[in-house]
RNA sequence: GCGGCCGUAGUUCAGUUGGUAGAACUCCAGAUUGUGAUUCUGGCUGUCGCGGGUUCGAAUCCCGUCGGUCGCCCCA
């Protein structure tokens, strides 16, 4: 018996499933109240769409193997070359500016540590076709909207946005060549933490400009201005702020950034994304100008955890059937009819002692209990109310359809007891 | 790929200088067949992560391995 599931992997039990769909839903809700449109792509692509992406170095990190027709294939790490094959080949039926928004299971081969797993959710909003700042704008809302549904707000989280474009003429002013720009990037992207002396060492005579970038001195950006000022009119600009030392690790950024952390920054980014405006030409398809941004599940799950904010977890049932031992037939038919009827409804199939059937009920979440008793016989059911146990009668009927009319219905049972 | 810590019942853990394993909770069943938060009684489960070594004897010491966790490397 192996009572683990892979590295990496996580069960979902009930209580933590509840948890990832109520974070599932303030995702979707977020992106349809902004014009976002769902869509989804295979997990399993062709191992080469990520060579092509990313290099050969990539496929370390896959998990990838070979299918019964010989076919190299992975599980999908990311959701962009899926977005990218799937926008190349259908733009021309929709219109500009495609805002697609997903939330794939994504699987990469790594090692698992602290938020990081080798699978994981990410919500994943794309705009396509929209040069202006507006499609920074509808992104960063969007996400804060998202944000904001859980119960976060700027005081728990911040965006910090930057521009690689700026960087780009930062460095070409200071004789950085195109050769060596990727890896001084990579360099300004893991700096934050370093001291002022580390800095020296690794940038050289690059160190004392990147010190004034980072102190707000080194001039503005104009495209990042734009992208301020529209989430600002959007509402959420106190949730923003102008950071220089957010570049991105990945090559094929072209123009804003931006992460979203925790305030106490202890943990990784929630979110991050940006302009790639070549990504979708060099992946074979047309020249279209594209931004977006992926935020997981995981690192976000442990945020809500540690600002406590925690997920009701949802009763498996609202009424439940407690039927004496004789009056079994006419609890099912109860139970079958509520159901119908649009309510969750459920019972104790082995339906010992009242007491243990009501034990159940609670145990199982139930706000209701329906006493089915011998006074059924003269129209009468108990009803219960399991938290505060107080206990009303119902009178039921046989209806000229042959259902069971209870009076007062089920949602009217919060006033009759009233609590 | 590298390093720290950890791995004992379903869960959380205890286990003293090495002497063949315990608690709490959960779960299941009951306290004379109509009403559940307390109480009482009884019951279940462990190859003490796995493999090897030292020893008369290992949950305990040593090595390896797998897994977990945290931090690096790398990277979304």
């Amino acid at each position: 018996m192996t009572g683990q599931p892979l590295p990496g992997f996580r069960d979902f039990f009930p209580k933590e499933h509840s948890a990832l769909r109520s974070i599932f839903q303030a995702w979707r809700e977020a992106s349809r109240r902004s014009g976002f449109s769902e869509y989804e792509g295979p997990e399993l692509e062709s191992l080469d769409l990520y060579k092509e992406k990313s290099g050969d170095e990539i496929v370390g990190q896959l998990y990838h193997f070979k299918d019964k027709g010989d076919r190299e294939v992975a599980l999908r790490p990311e959701m962009t070359p899926t977005f990218a094959r799937m926008v190349a080949s259908q733009h021309r039926n929709y219109r500009k500016p495609i805002k697609w928004f997903s939330v794939p299971r994504l699987f990469r081969y790594e090692r698992p540590q602290r938020g990081r797993h080798r699978e994981h959710y990410q919500w994943n909003c794309d705009v396509v076709g929209e040069k202006s700042a507006a499609a920074e704008a509808e992104l960063i809302s969007t996400l804060c909207l998202g944000l904001s549904l859980l119960g976060l707000g700027p005081k728990d989280v911040v965006v910090k946005i930057s521009d690689r474009s700026w960087w780009d003429s930062f460095l070409a002013k200071h004789g950085v060549g195109e050769k060596e720009k990727p890896d001084v990037l990579r360099i300004l992207d893991r700096m934050e933490g370093s001291t002022p002396e580390q800095r020296k060492e690794k940038l050289g005579v690059l160190a004392g400009p990147v010190e004034d970038a980072w102190e707000g001195r080194g001039g503005d950006s104009p495209a990042l201005m734009e992208v301020r000022k529209g989430v600002e009119a959007l509402g959420y600009g106190e949730w923003c702020e102008t950071d220089l030392r957010v570049v991105r690790g990945l090559a094929y950024y072209t123009g804003v950034v931006f992460e979203v952390h925790d305030r106490s920054g202890k943990l990784r980014a929630v979110a991050g994304g940006g302009r790639y405006d070549d990504l979708l030409k060099k992946l074979g398809g047309e020249d279209l100008p594209a931004t977006g941004f992926g935020m997981g599940d995981a690192v976000l799950a442990e945020l809500l955890r540690e600002k406590n904010i925690q997920s009701v977890e949802p009763s498996a049932a609202e009424i439940f059937v407690v039927a004496e031992a004789g009056e079994k037939a006419m609890g099912l038919a109860l139970v079958g009819q509520l159901r119908r009827g649009g309510f969750c409804a459920d019972y104790d199939p082995g339906a010992g002692k009242l007491g243990k059937q009501l034990e159940l009920a609670e145990a199982k979440g139930a706000r209701w209990a329906l006493l089915v008793g011998r006074e059924s016989a003269e129209g009468k059911f108990g009803l219960k109310e399991l938290a505060t146990r107080r206990q009303v009668e119902v009178r039921w009927s046989k209806g000229p359809d042959g259902n069971i009319c209870l009076e007062p219905n089920p949602g009217e049972w919060a006033k009759v007891v009233g609590s």
